[in-house]
DNA sequence: TATTGTTATACTCTATAACTATA
DNA sequence: TATAGTTATAGAGTATAACAATA
């Protein structure tokens, strides 16, 4: 191959395409972090708001994460296969369900937030302490 | 439906899902600002660097943005086909093409890059100018 | 042999429309 | 009539394997 330098120009300086870049590097390093547990994100953060709040219905766990209430039912029909989580029939709305963590879905809950304390020590290694917390003062400030 | 405040638990706290909630936000708002170009995100990446470096060749372009090589081939020839860059003879290696933006091509850059400062903006009146610098600064050290 | 571009393919994530059963 | 969950489907984005032309 032809030696060269390529020039980003002013894709350098973009905010838009360091995010893109750094969500890039934080979803391969928390599959990575995250492997012993198979959970992907979206999937740790169902559990996590299932073990936070028992009892949630999909509708409300779908209005907290930004999911399509159909892109939800085969994640949770996913974790209720692998006995992370059990739908507990609605009462007294009977068209909606109760969601709720079993023992093994809180036990592997309790083990990803382990696992997931060193995906951000890897944030910690590059920013510091302060800079994590500026970092994450920064973006939800964008949001 | 039943009032509920979700509980956000440990989720508030972490980098990756504020990355995650920033990125869709920034693709969104980038759709939106760059709405009159047709230009997806890797799309405009792609016009910038041959623009910065005419006669660059798809591997140079894969390698500097992280793509698969097969995925750009699609990519490459809906730019072609919209008449924005267009693949030269390689020399002297005939296997490779030299890509040049088309007059075309230029013109949509110059707009997609004004267009662009919009979007950049949307982010200086969230976290001013020193914020941005900073979370800019972050996101480079994080990858 | 190795590399460039290409084709084919598959898997994930995301988005929309329409259906059912309940309310 | 409106809503919760579901089904089906389609579009992006991303990944690997294999091939032809060329080095």
């Amino acid at each position: 191959m032809q030696e060269r330098t390529v020039r980003f120009g002013p894709l350098s300086g973009y905010v838009g395409y360091a995010l893109r870049r750094a969500q890039l590097w934080s979803v391969a390093a928390y599959l990575s972090a995250m492997k012993e547990v198979d959970l992907r994100p979206t999937q740790f953060s169902v559990l996590i708001l299932i073990n936070e709040n028992p009892g949630i219905r999909p509708t409300e766990i779908c209005a907290a994460l930004g999911l399509q209430k159909a892109n939800f039912v085969p994640l949770l029909n996913e974790l209720e296969r692998r006995a992370l989580v059990v739908r507990h029939a609605g009462v007294p709305d009977r068209r909606s369900s109760a969601l709720h963590l079993t023992p093994e879905g809180k036990a592997l809950h309790e083990r990803a937030l382990q696992l997931h304390e060193n995906w951000e020590n890897l944030v910690v290694e590059r920013l510091g302490a302060d800079g994590r917390e500026q970092l994450l003062a920064l973006l939800q400030k964008l949001t």
